[in-house]
DNA sequence: GCAAAAGTGTTTAGTTTACACCCATGC
DNA sequence: GCATGGGTGTAAACTAAACACTTTTGC
């Protein structure tokens, strides 16, 4: 087999002792890590966002994502539920890792990478704990700037959002345990920034067959009132499809 | 608003100072930080990926994915690209990150946080350059077990790349840049552990209008040769559709 | 009774699947 | 001349899209 002449020079890593690869850890080698939660809510018809201000004077007014250092004892996923129960209260959340971000400088106390996650809450059902550093939702779509690389780190949760409530049953998250056909067309239309045809969204919904008529109607609508539906999540385990086609 | 009762003990994060915050970054809260190349290869109409012997005693014997600490002054992505560098001597190579595994105890040195990429490159274009470690490819479905939790990340990229594999033009990067329409079919069955009607196949990739005839055919085949064929990555990237469509 | 949204089917267009025979080359 | 895979078209099944009127409720 032909031998590549080029410089040997890097391969230096392939031949760590485990006491070398253990005093780089210990030692010089160590970045500060931190996780970023975006937590989605649906209110009003919008897809929501909450964030709170800024705490350092370089983003002063500028919103941001809430997020944390994490803990060296303390796992990512943890971390992750522990931002989001101390400010929400909720603990059985939709959360799904969606990309780490690492750019030398994005934050200003130093090197910083941080893993991002996203969550789908359901805002009717609480209210927030803490309001500290005026916590609260944002219209995603009247989003503009944030501080750090937040708003890059928004738009590629979002953009991710966007393909997976296409192929997974995320949108029953954003709402009540009860809901009517409009209010899930609601979400999707809202996520995916399209109008959809209400008889094809109700007869696709009903094929797929895993909402189940509870027989309870909306109250208190100013209209004739809609039937109101469960998702039944074991239903959809045995059905979900195995999607296979190349379509690009 | 609703005040909630439940505890304020969490918020102190909320109220850090930048100079609170720089310590922390730069003392106790420190973690190391690796990156992961899960390299995908395809030959003899298998896809392959590359892998070395691992260098810990608690790993004897078995193979391990590529990777290595990143420098707390280098980009993620650069870290990865210098890895990748190093064992196949490739630079401009497709490249994407996947996710990023933290468990606590995921390595024997201590707590190492791995941010992990896959890439894809084409086999026949190159030689190893660095075979320490018995670098070598291994049939993706013939993977057992591999040291650390590699068999989890490899699992995991592999999964993506199947998602991704069947809404983006990935499959090129697997082959030369002259190749067969067999070939091409060939990389999706791999990928996707299907068979597909040759007919259909083609027929979907002509509508697709992005292969370009570049009027060659192949050479040294015991049999009719096929005609070879370029991608147009231009043509892709304006006719490209915005895919929509609830389907799970 | 009027405003507002719920509920309901059918037709058409487009897409996906299944399927079989002749052709060009190397040996 | 035979083995091997290349190259091609059509019909059937399925899926997605377009589209309008009647019903129920609150006011």
């Amino acid at each position: 087999m032909h031998m590549s002449k080029s410089s040997h020079t890097s391969q230096a890593q392939t031949i760590k002792s485990l006491s070398a690869i253990q005093s780089e850890v210990e030692s010089i080698n160590r970045i500060a890590l931190s996780v970023d939660c975006v937590i989605f809510g649906f209110d009003e018809n919008k897809l929501k966002v909450l964030l709170i201000r800024s705490d350092l004077k370089k983003f002063q007014g500028k919103w941001s994502l809430l997020g944390d250092l994490v803990d060296p004892r303390e796992e990512l996923d943890e971390a992750a539920s522990r931002i989001l129960k101390q400010r929400t209260g909720l603990d059985d959340v939709y959360m799904e890792q969606v990309k780490t971000f690492g750019s030398l400088h994005r934050h200003p106390a130093g090197r910083v990478v941080t893993v991002v996650y996203y969550s789908l809450i359901n805002i009717q059902n609480h209210k927030l704990k803490i309001l500290d550093n005026e916590l609260h939702w944002h219209d995603v779509s009247e989003i503009e700037d944030l501080a750090f690389d937040h708003k890059q780190i928004l738009d590629c949760s979002y953009e991710q959002l966007q393909r997976r409530v296409q192929e997974h049953p995320l949108a029953f998250s954003l709402l009540p345990k009860k809901f009517s056909l409009r209010e899930l067309q609601n979400v999707y239309e809202a996520i995916l920034n399209i109008k959809m045809d209400r008889r094809n969204f109700r007869k696709k919904f009903f094929a797929m067959d895993f909402l189940v008529d509870i027989d309870e109607m909306e109250q208190d609508v100013p209209h004739r009132p809609g039937k109101l539906y469960n998702f039944n999540y074991n239903k959809y385990e045995k059905k979900k499809k195995k999607w296979v086609g190349i379509d690009f």
